[in-house]
Order: C-alpha cells, then sequence, then structure tokens
DNA sequence: CTTATTAATTCAACTAACTTGAATGTTCAA
DNA sequence: TTGAACATTCAAGTTAGTTGAATTAATAAG
C-alpha cells in the first residue's frame, strides 16, 4: 500500500494560475468573510478587475454568493460575499479494522450526514463495496440540489507501506500491501479521492471547522488504536518521505520501560493511548468496548482509570515538550476516540516542561488543547481534507 | 528577535508564472544537467516552446550556458545547457558568539572563499561591521566579472526570540532581542539577506552540494554549540510558526536524566553535543578548545573521549529513531562542528530501534549517514540558502 | 441642502507569457 | 537512399492578468 505520491515540480501557465489564483480567492473569503472585491485584491496582490472576473466565476460556479452590501465609512458600500455553504459537499469516510464511518459535509465543514458501517473483515472487497453502500446513503436525497461534490478523503490508520511496526498489528490494515488505495477508491466512488491517516485527517477538520481555524502550523496529537501525530506547517499538511510522518505512537518516552508490541520498550503508545487504558482496566478486570465505556467510567470516577490517567500524564507532557521543540506550532491539539472530559482532565495534569521553545512570553494561542471535532473527526477530516485541497493554494502538482 | 515572516497567501500573474517557471527550469537543470529543452519541457510539464523562451532568458542572464550537442539515438541531437557555476554567487555568514565565518560560494554551490574574523563581543554594531569586512574580503577582485550577486544568507544560532529555554544561554546572542536581522543585514550588506539557524543552513547545505542531492525529504543533525535539526520536507525548509522548529537539543531522552543548563533533566544535549564532550572531558581534567582538539583525543584513542562516544549512542539512537517516526525522512544526516572520524564512530556505534516507519525494505539511501560538507558547513549553507532560494520554486510570497 | 471627497466596482484597451501546429534540421534504420 | 523519429524554431492564437478612465454611492464639509 503506498500512499504519497511525490511530487514534481512543474511550471505553470495561464490556466494553472486562474486555478491558484481561484484558491486564493477562496481562502481569503473562507478566512475573512464576509469580504468585498477590494479588500481581496489588497491581501491577494491581485487587481481588483483580477478578483472581481474570478468571484464572477467562483460565483457561476456556486461556490460563493453575495452576501449584501454594507457601508463603511465614505466611498461605495462594498458587495460582500461569502462561501455558498451548500454549494458544494465532500464525503469523508474511515477506514477501521473494525468498521467504517461515513461524513458528508459541506463547503463550511458543516456536517450534514453520518454513518457508521460493521466491517467484516478488512478485504479491500469489502471495504469497497460498503464504502459504496456509505456513499449511496450519504448522497441519497442530497444530489437533487445539483450540488458539487468535490470528491472524498479516506481515512485509514497508518503507517503504510511494510515498516519495522507493522508488528503493531493493531492498526495496520490488512489485504492491504499490494493495492494502491487512491485508484481503487476513485473506481469505486467515482470520484477524485485523497487518502491519509488519522490524525493528519483530524488535523485538517479542526483547521476547517475547529479550534485551528486561522491556523497556519500547529499539531494534532490523535488518539486512535495507538496515538498518532497530525501536522500542518505553513498550511502545508505533512506526510514524509514515504507517507508515514507523524508515528509519534513509537516513540521511546521511558528507556527501558514498558514492552511495546512493535518490539521495543517505553514507547508513548504504552502509556498513553486506547491501548494503554485498555490494558490498565483489563489488569483490573474491566473490559472496555466503545468510547462510551471510558466515558462511563470516568463519570464513575474508577480510580483505575484515574491512576492511568495519571500514569499518562508524565510521558504525555514529555511528548507535547518534544513536539514544541521539534515543530514549533502554535497550538497543540489533543483529541481522537477518547472522550471529551477524559481530553480535559489528561489536559489539565499535563506538567509541560518549562525548557521549551513554546514557553513564551505573549502566547495568543493555548500551548495545548481540546480538538473541537469531537470522535468522528477522522471521518469529517477525510471531508475537510478535500474542501482544503479546493480552498488551499498549492503549485506542485502529484505525477 | 524575530526571524520568520509570516507568508501571506498571493495571487500569481504573467509575471510571477515567469519568475516560478524560470525557477523550475532551473532547478531541473540543477538535478540532471546536462539536459535539453525537450525533456525539460517534459518533466515540467511546460511546452517545449515556452522552456526555450525562458532558456533564452536565463542565457542571457548568465545563469545557464551551453554544454554542446549530444546525439541520443535517432532524432536532432540535443542542444544540452547546464548552470553556468560562475553566472552567480552567494555569500554565507555565520555568526557565533565568539567569531564570524564568511563564505562565498558559486551557482554550483562550489566554496571559492571562506574566512573567520574574531568576535570581541555580539553586539549588533560589532557583528554588522564585521558582516561587512567579510562581504568586502569575500568580494574583493571577484566582481571585476559582473558576477550577480544573488544575495547573503546569514546563520545565527537560535532559538530565536524570548523563549523559555534561554537559560540555555550558551547559544543566544546578546543584544539582538529587539532587532530585526534580517533588515539590519540587508542594510549592511546592501543586498537581500535570509537568516536561519545553523542546522537548517546546514541541512539546505547539504542539499545543494552534500549527500542530500537529489533528496526532497531529509534532516539533519547538527552538532553547534548543543544539537539542532535541520528539516527539510517536500524540498521546502521547516521552520517553524515562529523560527524555532527543530530544537531537538531539549528533547528529553532520558527522564530524571542529568540535568541541563535549560533546567529539565534528560535533555538529548546533555548526552550527544560538544557541550557533554566538553564536560566528560572537564571531568578528567582535559580542556578542549577548538575542534581539532576533539581530532587529536580521537586519533590518540583517548579513553574519555571514547566513554563519551560510548555514553552518546544510546541517547543519539533514541533520537535518530524519533525523528524517523515523527519526520518519515529519506535519510537523517550527522555533521557541524565535530571530527569527521568521530562522526562517523558515532554513526557506526548507532543501535538503531527496529520499530521505526524507516525500518523499510528496499531502502536506497542509508538511514543515517555523515554529511559532506565540513565543519564550515553552516557558513557555507548560508550561501546555499540563497542558491536554495532562486533555484527552488515558491508561490507564497514574504509580507 | 448642495458640493466635494472618498472608495468600490466596472469598462475597455493593453500586455505578458503560455500553447499549438506547422516548418526545419539531424540522425538512425531499413 | 529514403523515411521515421525527435529536437528545436517560427508564427499565430489564447488566456488571464494589468492599467487607467468612467461610474456609482456613501459620507463630510461648506
Amino acid at each position: 500500500m503506498k500512499i504519497n505520491n511525490p511530487r514534481r515540480i512543474v511550471g505553470s501557465n495561464a490556466e494553472r494560475t486562474r486555478l491558484h489564483n481561484r484558491q486564493v480567492v477562496l481562502g481569503h473569503v473562507r478566512e475573512r468573510q464576509p469580504i468585498g472585491r477590494a479588500e481581496i485584491a489588497r491581501i491577494s496582490g491581485l487587481s481588483t478587475q483580477a478578483v472581481s472576473n474570478i468571484i464572477a466565476e467562483l460565483e457561476e460556479d456556486r461556490l460563493l454568493i453575495e452576501a449584501g452590501r454594507q457601508s463603511e465609512g465614505r466611498g461605495l458600500p462594498v458587495l460582500k460575499y461569502r462561501l455558498n455553504a451548500d454549494g458544494a459537499v465532500a464525503l469523508g469516510i474511515e477506514v477501521r479494522p473494525d468498521a467504517m464511518f461515513g461524513a458528508l459535509v459541506n463547503l463550511e465543514g458543516e456536517t450534514l450526514f453520518t454513518t457508521r458501517e460493521a466491517l467484516s473483515d478488512n478485504a479491500p472487497s469489502t471495504v469497497v463495496s460498503v464504502a459504496r453502500r456509505i456513499r449511496a446513503s450519504a448522497l441519497e436525497g442530497r444530489c437533487g440540489k445539483a450540488q458539487r461534490i468535490l470528491g472524498a478523503g479516506v481515512v485509514m490508520p497508518g503507517p503504510f507501506g511494510k515498516v519495522g511496526i507493522s508488528g503493531a498489528g493493531q492498526s495496520a490494515l490488512h489485504g492491504w500491501e499490494e493495492s494502491d488505495p487512491v485508484a481503487v477508491f476513485e473506481e469505486a466512488l467515482d470520484m477524485p479521492v485523497v487518502v491519509e491517516n488519522d490524525a493528519t485527517a483530524a488535523a485538517v477538520a479542526e483547521r476547517v471547522r475547529g479550534v485551528a481555524t486561522g491556523l497556519r502550523t500547529f499539531c494534532f496529537l490523535y488518539f486512535g488504536a495507538g496515538l498518532g501525530l497530525g501536522v500542518v506547517a505553513e498550511g502545508e499538511v505533512q506526510r514524509g518521505a514515504f507517507g508515514n510522518a507523524g508515528e509519534i505512537g513509537h516513540v521511546i518516552v521511558r528507556p527501558g520501560g514498558r514492552l511495546c508490541a512493535c518490539g521495543n520498550h517505553g514507547c508513548l503508545e504504552t502509556y498513553a493511548s486506547r491501548i494503554a487504558a485498555r490494558s490498565k482496566l483489563a489488569g483490573a478486570g474491566i473490559e472496555i468496548g466503545s468510547a462510551s465505556d471510558i466515558e462511563n467510567l470516568y463519570k464513575a470516577g474508577n480510580a483505575h482509570l484515574m491512576e492511568w490517567i495519571e500514569e499518562a500524564s508524565g510521558p504525555l507532557s514529555q511528548a507535547v515538550g518534544l513536539i514544541e521543540n521539534l515543530f514549533d506550532p502554535e497550538t497543540v491539539i489533543l483529541g481522537g476516540a477518547m472522550p471529551d472530559a477524559v481530553l480535559d482532565h489528561l489536559i489539565a495534569t499535563l506538567d509541560l516542561p518549562g525548557g521549551s521553545v513554546a514557553a513564551r512570553a505573549g502566547r495568543s494561542t493555548p500551548r495545548v488543547q481540546r480538538g473541537a471535532c469531537g470522535r468522528l473527526t477522522a471521518a469529517l477530516g477525510g471531508a475537510a481534507l478535500v474542501i482544503h485541497d479546493t480552498i488551499t493554494p498549492r503549485i506542485a502538482a502529484k505525477t
């Protein structure tokens, strides 16, 4: 399974310039809507005329709509524009070992529909047919408005390809070793597809809709099966050379510590993850299935769960410190398949190192905060990725 | 001191398109020279005509030169082009607490001149006047050929701004807290200036001239005063939101371990850095000044130095593992102010975790290798940054 | 109340840079 | 010797941007 299509450095021409400028305009509208042509021209460095032409085109495509005139001091009142939330939709599909989740999201990132389908196995044929079913139910009755479908974002657990930590087993999908997921899903869903890991998708979801709105450089610590890190730097999603960046779960935080499934000792994941919580509770004879089990235990003030949080705090603080020192983000977001209350408790318990480049005077954002997208964050993130792609300017093209 | 100018998302027009395409062409020539128009057109996605026009312009600017016709099978023999090494130069200036280094590099990254000037203090006025002196001696006699001077890359030790680890003290410059180094140096040197930290500069140096030629995603572990990490991802230099990404020296690898100057325990820097080596040797009554002292000790097989290498190996292996898991680079390069022999020994001693996304079948590059640019790598890197900037296409513009 | 000023938007002409398709060389293979 | 293959150039043609003048509508000043 290969994810990361290398980008080729390609030249630009009039057509690609227009595509880029459309994205630039959309991006600025998204950030500052409602907004008029003149202001877009000022911040984008384009002429008002160019902006005007592009807006006309985007209005034609139903991606933008007028938002009324508004007088601001002297001069002709500004004719403002905003995103047309219902002008386009994106499909998000998350593949987990045991189930798939679907989400339909509009241009504003609002969730229109979500669903869950159990998975009997992870074979590509099974996954693909469930994906088709999700597509059908998501679009059912919603296509009449002739909404544009921008594409689908498919979220699969990493790592991708055959790598040293496949022994972790619990996260990797079986039967996908030889396939090209992008091609498979594009064929099955009949629309453009991007594939990402869960942590990255979650990060993008927060950028499109959650607490990372307006941030260009931030990290998302994602509680999935293990623990993943999604990184957005200067607005660009970081994938690494082989699509496996952000595998923070197997970073060693306690040398010689607990034995991890990957064979090493002291991996972060053996302390701060659902796996860790599960094994802690299993030791006390408590089986947890879904995340709501954890929520109930937390509400009941279960001592073993509290003890786990206690134990996770140190390694997690250390992880946040290392993220800050390596990526220098505006903020670190915690989220994923863990109840909000537990995340909040974890954040409150963190003992962040003072010696970090993030311990800075005059911060405007908290060093660590909880994600706003909740538990479906990865499926939403898949869709958000598509939205993000249509709005964020790029110049390097896929091969 | 603020380094990282936020990038604004700007639109493109014919002029900016041309600028971009010039960089695209230069970049492809650099990677595959000698190369003909038709091939550039194929890989860049531009028409041959467009490439032809751009090449004519670049030849006019003396950045490219013909490299003769070469027949390859049927058809008109290709008229090949290559970079004109002497067509342009870039100045690199490294500022260390006690001295400054200068380097002049041509378009091919070849070193034309290097110098060293002692520094009495770090006040901006002192640094600036030494910088002027370096500029003068570097360009003396070399400007007659009407070579274009592309600009200067100034390398300063991070972290930038007032952050939690300023207690580390040893690396930060005094007197620069309030100034804007880019503006200061542009004024003093009368040319475009970029400012970076040493690790990043070293990484770019390896990309322009050393072992990272042709790589798009890699990391550089830099032995300076402390330990820094330079990251290049998808060809883009990673700076972080505040210009302080890559502060790996203060990542905690041995919780509760040695006390670091930053106040935390177990920082990587207390094991694997010149500071660590120095304190180890000082404990044995050996004072080291320059890096060549270390080299001599190593040649002599000094037991204390060997012991330090032994002790550094574990933390360093752990650091490489975490870099691989977080950034998923094509390779990790070791270099900086440490003798080649010691670096080689360190690399040979590494015990890399098997559980890493980098433990992959069919790797073409070694997981860890020594940098090729030697000890002046940072000053060269400053110049390389400028070369890199003229060759790497960008679309986001500085504010 | 009238007039001047300010600012957003549109109109019309202009321009830069890319694309396309035909023409021109050169070399290799039949 | 001839034709296929390929690089390069030539000459339009096209796209999408810029520029400067004209239009419109609001506020501020007289």
